[in-house]
DNA sequence: AGCACGCCGACT
DNA sequence: GTCGGCGTGCTC
């Protein structure tokens, strides 16, 4: 539990001391302050509460979080008082604690930013000054404004009152008031307004000396009415009561005020609490190998002891169970489990599988929720009601107590990755609470990160393999389709003739068939007929999309829209060329080849609300659609049993997206688009087209051959010396003038120069860049990287945040925003 | 990020 | 002589 302050020394009139994160600072001030504590707040007060403090100059009330009490008094400052303690109990537990100091140590983020990620989003709060009007003390003598002030004060009602006391930026007002609070004549209080409460319903019963001796009452006839319903039943709430009986809600108030009836407050909970365990996990059995991976994770559960393991199983190997048994064990230990999935929308047959075994010890959580249900399913774990929590990314922080087990399925996503401060890895996160808990860590995937498979080859992790799909389910049968050959033979149509074949078979035999293509929009861009040059997006340096449904070049990077241009930029002219074709063409094209299939596109733009998701591979796996085509979230999410033919139309450009993780990507993709067929009885097909007929990353995912793919790529990343090998951590550059961001960032690299010198630093390091980032500018914001080949330790995590602390400092970064990211997206 | 201190030019 | 411009530096 938290540190108790001494109240023995407290006594002897030692100040209590305490040390603060504060919200809202910027990295270059940020650090943990110190302020004292006393009177009833210094018996109160536990790390991971919250507390207002005065902050600078003008003691402007901020709000901060405690991490820290102690009784070191620290040189050569004196401590201001903390200005009011905002939280009955800690928000944050003694691990929550441990996991912002983890944040801040390892993704070079401010205290805050730490604290916001492990909060959960329902306990936010902001603050709130408020005046209060005080009887002046006696002697006190004020100027004609302030005595103007407070008459105004005495003679306005309680709604004039709070308008007059606001704080609404009128500067010779909040001069007068300072001044009166100075004399003691108002009172100023910051208070914490919570975003979000607990919600309660006002309930009735009949009071228990109604019960005994009915007839010492006499109810009115309206009253005798509810009184009928309220015999009928335990408890009710008082507009229920109101509603039954036919009458009005005073009647029933008018009860509980003779004392015929009693009210309380009952909770309501904002999340679902219906889900009903129907399936036994008992009654899973485990092949062979499924059993093989359970029982080494199983062995190290009952050992309680902090464990990682790598569960590479192929697309239908049946991880799900696996994960299910493990659960199981974990909470017949008495311990509590945490799955993560990569995106909750795509995968709801899984959520599903769980509710339906372990009932309401299941907790959701992920970006759909409204404050009001984190809240409260925050509320349900810190009590101790749920067992299992399933989440995303920002799940890996739900506060379970005295967890078992946790899993990461589908480790190799980006979206474990956070992109905002604090930038942190889930896998990393889950790393440190497995630590903390003695608890077992499963990484799974078909496809593992290069990072895991590295670990695991070094033995940090130990490797489980699933290599039989389930049921013995064969793997469709691939060909790859050379599209050069098509074109040479006259066929300019996004499909080969393999392909258009295929799915008009597939159609005739009453199958379904997914097609992949990683491009939204229409066409892929405009381009001038004269001069070549594409239409790019005014605040991005990327080409723009042509969108039909909207007849609008769109933007995929800021979501900027305008309608085609009619002249060339560059040169005048005004005749375009459209280039490339993206998931709406392909939809139309497919509806001329096939003019009666039923065709279902899913991407990013017809899938903007959540249910979208679900609705679209619901109506899918019933068979209201034929084909289905879409980007690569089509890779995920429900099993279609009845999915014979898988068409890869073509990711060739995914191959080099310029990032050093772009073979890693695409050969990921391409595995588990081509895994979604034959999951049924029928082996099925795939055809994947592209360009590049030889590339070995095409050939490897159309075998499916991860071991090799591992392989080639390990061998390249240390010919390179990239990640796995070393770490990479990117300094990024961004600002809306391009010679600023540019200079700053030219700047960085003096500064890194001049500290390795000053300190004789002898950490490994290379550094690369600084170059344009691989999308120069994004959402009218210019930006550049820097790459930092280097080693992740404590040493050099130290010399980062010592660079990011001086160009904060430095005047070359007035106007431009820096961040580090270790291991994070480089774009190179 | 605020906020105050400080050191220069245009005002009653 | 003072009011106020915003450059500079600090914030427990």
């Amino acid at each position: 539990m938290s540190i108790q302050p001494d109240s023995n020394l407290n006594g002897q009139g030692m100040p209590l001391i305490i040390q603060v994160a504060l919200d809202a600072a910027a990295f270059g001030y940020d650090r943990l302050y110190s302020y004292t504590v006393g009177g009833a707040d210094a018996d109160a007060v536990r790390i991971g509460m919250r507390a207002a403090v005065p902050f600078g100059r003008g003691n402007r009330r901020r709000l901060a979080m405690i991490l820290g009490i102690s009784h070191e008094m620290p040189e050569n400052v004196e401590l201001k008082p903390i200005a009011a303690l905002l939280d009955p109990e800690p928000v944050l537990t003694d691990e929550l604690v441990m996991l912002v100091n983890w944040l801040h140590e390892h993704t070079f983020c401010t205290w805050y930013d730490a604290v916001r990620a492990v909060l959960p989003g329902g306990l936010q709060m902001r603050l709130e000054e408020r005046c209060l009007p005080l009887e002046p003390p006696v002697g006190v003598r004020l100027t004609a404004k302030e005595q103007n002030f407070m008459q105004m004060l005495s003679a306005a009602g309680a709604r004039e009152r709070d308008l007059l006391l606001r704080q609404d930026g009128d500067a010779e007002k909040k001069k007068i008031m300072d001044s009166l609070i100075a004399k003691g004549c108002l009172l100023a209080v910051t208070e914490g307004k919570k975003l979000v409460a607990d919600s309660t319903r006002r309930m009735v019963r009949l009071s228990a000396a109604y019960s005994a001796n009915p007839t010492d009452f006499r109810p009115t006839p309206k009253q005798q009415l509810a009184v009928r319903v309220l015999e009928q039943h335990e408890a009710l709430s008082v507009k229920e009561c109101a509603y039954l009986s036919g009458v009005t809600e005073t009647v029933v108030n008018n009860l509980v005020k003779a004392g015929i009836a009693e009210q309380h407050e009952a909770e309501i909970l904002r999340v679902p609490r219906d889900a009903a365990a129907t399936v036994s996990p008992d009654d899973t059995v485990l092949s062979a190998e499924q059993q093989a991976a359970f029982d080494a994770v199983a062995e190290q559960i009952t050992a309680q002891k902090a464990a990682a393991f790598l569960l590479y199983g192929v697309t239908g190997s049946g991880k799900t169970a696996v994960f299910e048994q493990l659960i199981a064990l974990t909470l017949r230990q008495g311990k509590r489990a945490l799955l993560l999935l990569p995106e909750i929308a795509l995968t709801p047959q899984i959520v599903q599988y769980f509710q339906s075994r372990f009932g309401n010890q299941v907790a959701l959580i992920h970006s759909g929720l409204s404050l009001a249900q984190r809240f409260d399913t925050d509320k349900l774990i810190r009590r101790g009601e749920i067992s299992i929590v399933i989440g995303t990314r920002s799940a890996v922080f739900a506060p379970l107590e005295n967890l078992g087990l946790i899993i990461l399925d589908e480790e190799g996503e980006h979206s474990y990755k956070s992109e905002q401060s604090p930038r942190y890895h889930a896998a990393e996160v889950a790393k440190a609470r497995a630590k903390y808990h003695n608890a077992a860590l499963v990484l799974a995937s078909a496809t593992p990160s290069l990072e895991s498979r590295y670990l695991a080859e070094r033995g940090v992790y130990r490797l489980l393999r699933m290599t039989k799909r389930y049921n013995q389910a064969p793997l469709p049968a691939v060909s790859i389709v050379d599209m050069n050959e098509e074109r040479i033979n006259g066929n300019g149509s996004p499909f080969s003739v393999a392909l258009a074949d295929a799915l008009n078979e597939n159609l005739q035999r009453g199958e379904q068939s997914i097609l992949l293509l990683n491009r939204r929009g229409y066409h892929t861009l405009l381009q001038c007929t004269k001069c070549y040059e594409p239409v790019y997006c005014p605040n991005c340096s990327v080409p723009m999309t042509y969108h039909k449904t909207n007849g609008s070049l769109l933007c995929h990077y800021c979501g900027h829209v305008q309608p085609p241009v009619t002249k060339c930029e560059k040169c005048g002219n005004d005749r375009f060329r459209q280039l490339g074709f993206g998931t709406q063409r392909l939809e139309e094209e497919l509806q001329v080849l096939l003019p009666d299939a039923r065709i279902l596109r899913m991407d990013a733009d017809t899938t903007m609300s959540r249910s979208a998701y679900e609705t679209g591979f619901r109506a899918f796996a019933k068979h209201e659609y034929d084909i289905l085509c879409g980007t690569q979230m089509i890779g995920k999410g429900l099993d279609f049993p009845n999915v014979t033919l898988v068409g890869v139309v073509s990711v060739d450009k995914a191959l080099f997206s310029g990032d050093f993780r772009s073979y890693e990507r695409t050969f990921s993709l391409v595995t588990q688009v081509v895994g979604r067929g034959g999951r049924g009885k029928s082996a099925g097909r795939a055809i994947l087209q592209t360009f590049m007929p030889d590339h070995y990353v095409l050939n490897l995912a159309a075998q499916q051959d991860y071991d090799r793919f591992y392989a080639e790529e390990i061998a390249m990343r240390r010919a390179l010396m990239f990640p796995p090998v070393c770490d990479l951590c990117v300094i990024g550059f961004s600002g809306i003038w391009e010679n600023r961001v540019c200079i700053a960032a030219n700047r960085f690299v003096e500064i890194l120069a001049e500290t390795l010198k000053r300190e004789q630093c002898r950490l490994p390091l290379r550094v690369l860049g600084p170059v344009e980032a691989s999308y120069g500018k994004l959402g009218g914001k210019y930006r550049r990287r820097l790459l930092l080949k280097c080693k992740n330790t404590a040493e050099m995590r130290r010399l980062i945040r010592h660079l990011l602390e001086q160009a904060y400092a430095d005047k070359a970064f007035s106007e431009v925003s820096v961040y580090a990211d270790m291991n994070g997206d480089c774009g190179v």
